[in-house]
DNA sequence: GATTAGCACTCAAACACGATGAGTGCTAAC
DNA sequence: GTTAGCACTCATCGTGTTTGAGTGCTAATC
């Protein structure tokens, strides 16, 4: 469905008005703001034809207009231009990257941060990483107790899992290095979710059996699903948006952030968009369905999966959010190619 | 000062009606639901001299009394009754810490989560790692990339800390493994901040030098000062409270909930009470001038500290949250009994 | 002397009401 | 096709009124 270029072009000056200010647009604001050349009442005309088009509504009879989703998702796919960044913003970006990378937790929530300052809006980062693509490289049990024992999973990408161990009876501090020595040598270069297996084979070798039976017993519980880590930040900017002002809402989608599964939802695109927006009820929960939420992912070298969310009202300054996040996408490419590069 | 019994006694009736109901108390309701006996007007004497004596105000000459800090104090003080939670609530807490003790980040945020939707109030979880206490109990340095290494410590508690090493030319993982059991053996004991000191030592006696270097010259940048990992749990609790329906209070809140600092203040608090309830100012922050905060410390035997805070308007349930926290106390007291008992 | 009934008074909250003004849709003129 | 003009709608705002929960005070009662 073309539209001809002037209600085009009035559409997206409503579009930005009511991004600007969150009020129901009129006729005589466009005439006078955006489309001086006509009057009010020519404006009056289109957006009778842009409502009936279904790119927008109105509240009650005499409040102006509003973009409806199917406007939104006009805007982002055609009307949206460029809007670089200001030097200090993309310093700002740099800036958080520059670092001494620390570990990919606290990265992600110095991300969180950052995003939700520069953009206003609330920013979840997540990070995850598939089980199934997990290399071994490093294996090592640490006596913590009596006849506990701190197994520590060294991959190949260099992330780090422990768990505790509970064993029958309890084992001497040498032994457990040469058990160490010996099982990290064995499965180097197994991915995770082959453990267990392997873990059962080597369970009838000798006298470390109970150690490596209780390694068997506990992993495949943990291989399971994807590990995945999330981090929050500027939750309290919602709260600043008119939309919120009524306080249940808020505690709405407050509590959607509360709950793990439904923000990995969210973030969970499956689309193949390295960026991707989604409008209202595309965002797929009921608690969003006046939401949008912008997301970029990046398939880092290791198998890992980073997404960066942001979230907002749908009235959201797109043009804004995106090249942020394209412009973090960049910075993030230049930090990923530097760790792994010389590999 | 002692109030006669009494006066005392219609005191804490309005206390607890106001905590109950958020609106302020009339003689009225007093009369009719606490003291049968008494008509509205003795209760009316005795609430203008509960104000004079600094105990109730009046938002308005005709609203009824709310309880001032100074009453609220006294009640936490001495009109406490024990009151004891329900099977299902002992229940309840138990199942948290039953399972498979994971990492304590993890063991927080479930914390949080537990009380926070037991209380209906916010909750927010520290484990703080004094470095002058930790204790060195393995190491090892595991290949990443070609330059980069992966420095594991362990500590006696169980605890693990990694960072990457930046290298100037590359060392076979061969090496690495080799260089990780001397210095294990050698630095094994040592408390964390004595690291670079015996690294420096350590520096100069070969091939090895580089590596030693490296991590010498890391440590002491992380060293500096304690590890604090925080876990918050049920922000949109507040946003129930009426206290709260004005959005850009719930902001303001909300806000210093993102703030690291803050919150660290928040429940650092440096009296020497297992459990302390502050009240509005006594706070310390300017933002939560109208808040209680109900902190409970438990002192690890590894040194770590581990503190639990809930934060509500002054107008808080402080017998719930008083014995809720104590059931968490002891609960987890048994925990880590069984964790630690044994070493 | 303590308690209570009674009464005048206060004040926030709720409600009704009209004025205001931003907006629309429609029609007729340009 | 565009615009001026006009009748109409409706949320918002200020004003005034009512209502009711509350107080303080005084005088009568126990």
């Amino acid at each position: 469905m073309d539209l001809i270029d002037r209600k085009y072009r009035i559409l997206q000056a409503i579009i930005d008005d009511y991004i600007l200010t969150a009020l129901p647009v009129g006729s005589r604001t466009i005439s006078r703001k955006y489309e001086q050349k006509l009057s009010s009442a020519t404006i009056r005309n289109e957006m009778s034809d842009l409502e009936e088009l279904g790119y927008l509504d109105s509240p009650h009879t005499s409040a102006g207009r509003i973009p409806s989703n199917k406007a939104y998702r006009l805007y982002v796919d055609q009307m949206l231009r460029p809007m670089p960044l200001s030097a200090e913003e993309t310093e700002f970006i740099n800036r958080c990257f520059d670092r001494r990378l620390a570990q990919v937790d606290d990265l992600s929530m110095r991300i969180a941060k950052a995003l939700s300052s520069m953009t206003h809006y609330t920013t979840a980062v997540m990070t995850r990483t598939p089980r199934n693509e997990q290399v071994l490289s490093h294996l090592q049990l640490v006596p913590v107790a009596d006849r506990r024992v701190l197994l520590i999973l060294v991959t190949q990408s260099g992330t780090v899992k422990q768990s505790v161990l509970e064993l029958g009876s309890p084992v001497a501090p040498d032994e457990l290095y040469t058990v160490s020595r010996i099982l990290s040598s064995r499965l180097e270069g197994l991915r995770l979710i082959e453990l267990p297996g392997a873990l059962m084979q080597l369970a009838g070798s000798g006298e470390t059996d109970e150690i490596v039976r209780a390694m068997a017993e506990q992993q495949p519980a943990e291989s399971q699903s994807d590990i995945v880590a999330l981090a929050i930040g500027g939750r309290s900017n919602l709260l600043s948006f008119p939309e919120y002002s009524d306080v249940d809402k808020a505690k709405a989608l407050l509590s959607v952030l509360e709950t793990r599964e439904k923000v990995v939802s969210l973030l969970d695109h499956h689309g193949e968009m390295e960026i991707s927006v989604r409008i209202g009820p595309e965002t797929g929960l009921e608690e969003t369905r006046d939401c949008s939420i912008v997301t970029a992912s990046y398939r880092l070298s290791d198998g890992r999966v980073n997404t960066i969310g942001l979230i907002g009202p749908t009235r959201m300054q797109y043009g804004k959010v995106l090249s942020v996040l394209s412009q973090v996408g960049r910075s993030l490419g230049t930090i990923l190619d530097e760790h792994d590069g010389h590999e």
